[in-house]
DNA sequence: AAAAAGATGGCCT
DNA sequence: GGCCATCTTTTTT
């Protein structure tokens, strides 16, 4: 018996068990999780779940050039250039679903997120999908990396997490579903959540 | 071939 | 709150 390749196994189920779901429930579990890029992050505190046959989804209408990474394995990393300036990170979920990190609360690599974003106010590093993948310093090159891959760490919370949910912003199509999640109180999300 | 539409952010009033 | 820089994908002519 193999003890190693038996713990390797586990602890492959265990990933694919937990990014092989319905986006919204992962969207929602991230919250807390401490998320870097080549020791550059902090505490995630803001998403939203993006599912396989939502119209406001870059997989609607199928696998295309861009969406590809959607339609791959769970678990992989879903890169997108907004408005032609920004980049998006999004961790892929079950096939065609992703969830979208919109904020987070800086923990690790100041230096280096103030030089990224040419700012000092660790308010505004990650307060936003744009800002925060500039200031991990996402670009193409990560679209399709595994988050088992080295340059990533997540670090799941250790301690109850209050989650609040709202509709998700900046959207024109199905703007009804509660698909939008924050953690509770954070001054760090990109903007506030409407009452409820 | 051309044009519109974005999962945005920064700076303006 | 409004404007607009900037460009890829998607839709329309």
């Amino acid at each position: 018996m193999d003890i190693k390749a038996d713990h390797d196994a586990d602890a492959e189920a265990r990933f694919r068990l937990f990014w092989d779901r319905a986006p919204d429930r992962v969207a929602a579990e991230l919250i807390g999780t401490e998320f870097c890029v080549d020791g550059v992050g902090g505490i995630i505190v803001e998403t939203e779940a993006y599912a396989a046959d939502d119209p406001a989804s870059h997989s609607f209408g199928g696998e295309t050039r861009r969406n590809a990474a959607m339609f791959g394995p769970p678990g992989h990393v879903y890169v997108y250039r907004s408005y032609g300036l920004h980049w998006c990170l999004n961790f892929v979920c079950q096939r065609g679903s992703a969830v979208l990190l919109r904020a987070l609360e800086p923990l690790h690599g100041f230096d280096r997120m103030s030089e990224r974003r040419g700012l000092t106010e660790p308010r505004l590093f990650c307060s936003g999908p744009g800002r925060l993948a500039l200031a991990l310093g996402i670009d193409a090159s990560h679209n399709g990396l595994s988050l088992q891959d080295p340059r990533f760490t997540l670090v799941p919370p250790v301690a109850y997490v209050p989650v609040i949910v709202g509709a998700r912003i900046g959207i024109s199509k199905a703007t009804d579903k509660a698909w939008r999640f924050g953690l509770a109180g954070s001054p760090y999300l990109s903007k506030r959540f409407e009452q409820g």
